[in-house]
DNA sequence: CTGCAGGGGTAAA
DNA sequence: TTTACCCCTGCA
């Protein structure tokens, strides 16, 4: 464990509030400088912008360029898939201009089916807590600048601990469904890394649909924000539900528009660009 | 102060 | 297709 530094020129879609507050993520928190610190792994990361430059400063075992290269995705080029969406309609080309600084991270695929499940019907200031919480007492504490971090929490660390302490944590109903989440993937009723080498977004979607407490649109989210990285899906909650109906469906009570038509909408209009274009529609209709 | 709706859904009826 | 579910917050 070493302290390391990587430095780069800024690339096209990169900003930090975008990449952090636009719902993918749970564990990042702002510094007083704007700066912006979170694990990855069993790495501390802290992430400033600095005029032209993006300076990524850790307390990492691998090397931290590596590291933050895979996680940030730095070799996707935004600017042609941007332009792409863009071109669709005027709502595709506002939302992306405000969004222009997102960039859809590779997540780990466990951590991220967690988080997710977490998240169900719940929001983000209390996802965050539990998360927290969770990798505070089943995690590796990890000291940098004196203060103490937390990793999240492996399969391995979580195959013991019983219903009754996550209800303890404060996770509600959604303690049964971690729990056998997590006895699932522990014994690989459903293999993770084989999940990662299956190129079928369907199949791996079906798989990930079997885990308690995971949906549609929770398969979806995970799908699109861990390192399974698939652009073709379409995570559908109420506020994709608000865009698309105020946008193109125009229903006047917006409960009543069915999953179905949205998707059908999204495959006609966003094609496999369809999980980004979400996330820009997403992210501009929730900050206005 | 109490009551209640609603929040980035899922599972069971 | 409808409903309950844990917990927190905002607001009447």
């Amino acid at each position: 464990m070493q302290e390391q530094k990587y430095i780069i020129e800024k690339p096209d879609s990169f900003e930090l509030k975008d990449i952090f507050e636009c719902g993918q993520c749970f564990r990042w928190n702002e510094e007083q400088d704007g700066s912006y610190t979170g694990v990855i792994k069993n790495a501390i990361i802290n992430v400033k912008v600095e005029g032209k430059n993006i300076i990524f400063t850790g307390k990492c075992e691998g090397n931290i360029q590596d590291i933050v290269k895979y996680y940030f995705d730095l070799d996707t080029n935004y600017k042609k898939i941007k332009e792409k969406l863009s071109n669709i309609d005027e709502y595709l080309k506002t939302s992306v201009e405000f969004g222009k600084g997102i960039r859809i991270l590779n997540q780990d695929l466990w951590e991220t089916i967690i988080s997710f499940i977490i998240s169900a019907n719940n929001n983000i200031p209390r996802i965050k807590g539990i998360i927290e919480r969770l990798s505070k007492k089943y995690g590796n504490k990890i000291e940098w600048n004196g203060v103490k971090y937390y990793t999240f929490p492996s399969a391995e660390q979580l195959k013991n601990v019983s219903i009754k302490e996550y209800r303890e944590l404060g996770l509600g109903f959604r303690d049964v469904r971690l729990y056998e989440t997590t006895q699932k993937i522990v014994n690989k009723e459903i293999d993770l890394e084989k999940l990662k080498n299956n190129p079928n977004t369907e199949e791996v979607r079906e798989e990930l649909l079997k885990l308690s407490g995971v949906g549609p649109k929770v398969a979806d989210c995970i799908l699109l924000f861990s390192e399974l990285k698939r652009y073709d899906v379409f995570p559908i909650d109420v506020w994709v539900r608000r865009v698309m109906n105020e946008l193109y469906i125009k229903e006047d009570d917006e409960t009543k528009v069915s999953k179905k038509k949205i998707e059908n909408l999204a495959n006609e209009k966003f094609g496999d660009l369809k999980g980004l274009a979400q996330q820009y529609l997403f992210y501009w209709r929730r900050e206005n």
